[in-house]
DNA sequence: GCATCTTCTGCTATCGTTTGCAGAAATTTC
DNA sequence: GAAATTTCTGCAAACGATAGCAGAAGATGC
């Protein structure tokens, strides 16, 4: 391996002086920075990182820590974020957790441990204790999810906007049996979600059925499995919202094979829009995020949080620091005005 | 930050006693060692995986190179090769590409100089030299794509038999005028599926025309634009096929746009099949690829590259240093008998 | 009781890079 | 021409962990 003191053998100088030439240090003459350089391209000088960390700072690592990365939520966030900290000079670790508070530990450990720049983390229902301290040695953000424990910026949706937007179309077309598969209530996500899915049935005068409700922690087959519980019930409900990336696919695959006719029998609110959602059916009314923004958020903020440290006093402008961004329904042919028949039908 | 002076100065014992406490080692008292231990734990000691990396040897990353991790296949792909390296003890560090070997380098030099374990790539049509040469002092596999200039291992599908299946299926319902779209034809996937497209046409005395053909770099609106412009020609092919994980969709929403009868007027097969592909229309008729076996076996193939550079000689099974998947054709509705009116129709 | 062996621990050099300080060389000033 | 100044370069000490070597302490054999 070719080493700064190859290049000083080579040029007949100093290493000191090829280390100074190399960053560019305004002491160094030009012809001497031009022989190094010359040099060090001729012999594939390549520098070691980890013994630059050697006298403190951090490496150009990113940490990027996520449940899973097939969920086409994530998948898009991880692409915005990569290309956001490669921008910034930054390389990204992804790190999947699976929502296992104990791989969540691992990965932040290992981001530690290689003095990591910072991290952005989906975070657990619960970390571990440990977890939490780990995470006061490295600048870190939220992502989605936030978590009480955890005292860092979040960049997420309007969750609650979410929901209400879901339900208050529903009930607009007049539903009142809906239906609600939701994600891990521990979770920020999973807890806002319903409890304003449950205040927009209550402006209603309504309350959320327990038996038409399911808050799963996402594993492959909660959602397929809760949409068949949920709608072999007498009587059926008229309508069925997904409060989660994830859950979305699977219930409609369920509700296809169960043969129940949508919307006619059934309206369906899906989850984080794409362009498949399209293609179900006469199209699956849904949830759309701005994915791609709030994940470039996410990579500014964090970005910045390292500025923020380095030089607190000068007058660049910063990014936001925190940010919520507000979803929207995407409506296409899964959902329509329940007719009187329909309810005479189910009951 | 506590180091390892720090646990000596409380134990009360050297340095070099604490790290190999730490590491374990024999010839250590265990009372010892469970003190250093319990010291360790008590200050929140965590090691400095630089310093370790200055005595030689490579650092616990992987690199993972591919072009776009929002394309289904990568993202699956990635979750797979994630899993498998953190099982192993590495981390993953996500490197997108975007198809351009400028980023290709800057990403490969970036894990040479972190002292990288290995990199797993799916190489852009024409990487750089200097990419060449920097992976020469790093374990890496090839993965799905396959270029003549890396001289590493491969691990990917039988690229000539996805095609094939395709084309054969088109030809056995009797369809004569095929139209393809498909990817770069400077990567291996391009030109091989290609081939193998055009040798299938022969088979049955068919020559591919190239005002049906189009092989693109991918980029955004590539897939949408030649669908419609191949089927805007007349006579229209009577079967569209298309060679690419990242260009079904696309292609699939042109010609929902262009209200063209599926199968009845064109027949279709899709590239790289997903529960989404069941959705439009009748369901597309589609290339599966065994997506999750071949990042898997690509993990552990570069893994056992490792092993192999630790110590030649030794007995425990090796897995695959290269391997070759079989793609797998899903049939659904998008394909259809060619009619005999249909031919007249389009003429 | 002495030699020998075993078991455990400390000293020290080392990895590659950076940086403060000092000093050499070149240039300018009076 | 000497002094002062500027411009450039080298020396050496860090940074944290590891491992070879040597040596201390204790156990064992005769």
């Amino acid at each position: 391996m070719i080493t700064i003191k190859d290049i000083a053998r080579v040029v007949g100088v100093a290493p000191s002086t090829v280390a100074r030439a190399l960053a560019d240090h305004p002491h160094v003459h030009e012809d001497t920075k031009a022989r190094v350089r010359e040099a060090a391209a001729q012999l594939g000088y390549v520098a070691h990182s980890p013994a630059r960390l050697m006298r403190g700072g951090t490496s150009s690592l990113i940490g990027l820590l996520v449940p899973d990365v097939r969920n086409d939520f994530y998948s898009t966030a991880a692409q915005a974020i990569s290309e956001g900290c490669a921008t910034a000079g930054f390389q990204v670790v992804l790190g999947l957790t699976s929502d296992s508070a104990a791989r969540e530990l691992g990965h932040v450990h290992g981001l530690v441990s290689a003095r990591a720049a910072g991290v952005i983390l989906v975070p657990t229902a619960r970390p571990a204790k440990a977890t939490l301290v780990l995470l006061e040695r490295l600048p870190h953000v939220q992502f989605i999810r936030r978590n009480r424990s955890i005292h860092a910026p979040w960049f997420g949706i309007d969750d609650a906007a979410s929901t209400r937007l879901a339900a208050q179309h529903l009930l607009g077309l007049g539903h009142r049996q809906i239906a609600y598969i939701g994600g891990d209530r521990r979770l920020s996500t999973g807890s806002e979600r319903f409890e304003a899915f449950e205040k927009a049935l209550a402006a209603h005068g309504l309350r959320a059925q327990p038996e038409y409700c399911a808050h799963g922690p996402g594993g492959v087959a909660f959602s397929a499995t809760a949409t068949r519980q949920i709608l072999a019930q007498t009587p059926r409900p008229t309508a069925l919202m997904l409060a989660g990336s994830h859950l979305t696919v699977d219930a409609l695959e369920a509700v296809r094979a169960l043969r129940i006719a949508v919307p006619d029998e059934l309206s369906i609110v899906g989850f984080n829009d794409s362009a498949a959602l399209g293609w179900w059916g006469a199209g699956v009314t849904s949830v759309g995020l701005p994915v791609f923004d709030i994940a470039g958020a996410c990579a500014s903020g964090l970005l910045g949080k390292f500025r923020q440290q380095r030089n607190a006093g000068d007058d660049i402008p910063r990014p936001p620091s925190e940010a919520m961004f507000a979803p929207f329904l995407v409506e296409r042919g899964s959902t329509a005005r329940l007719a009187p028949r329909h309810t005479r039908k189910s009951a």
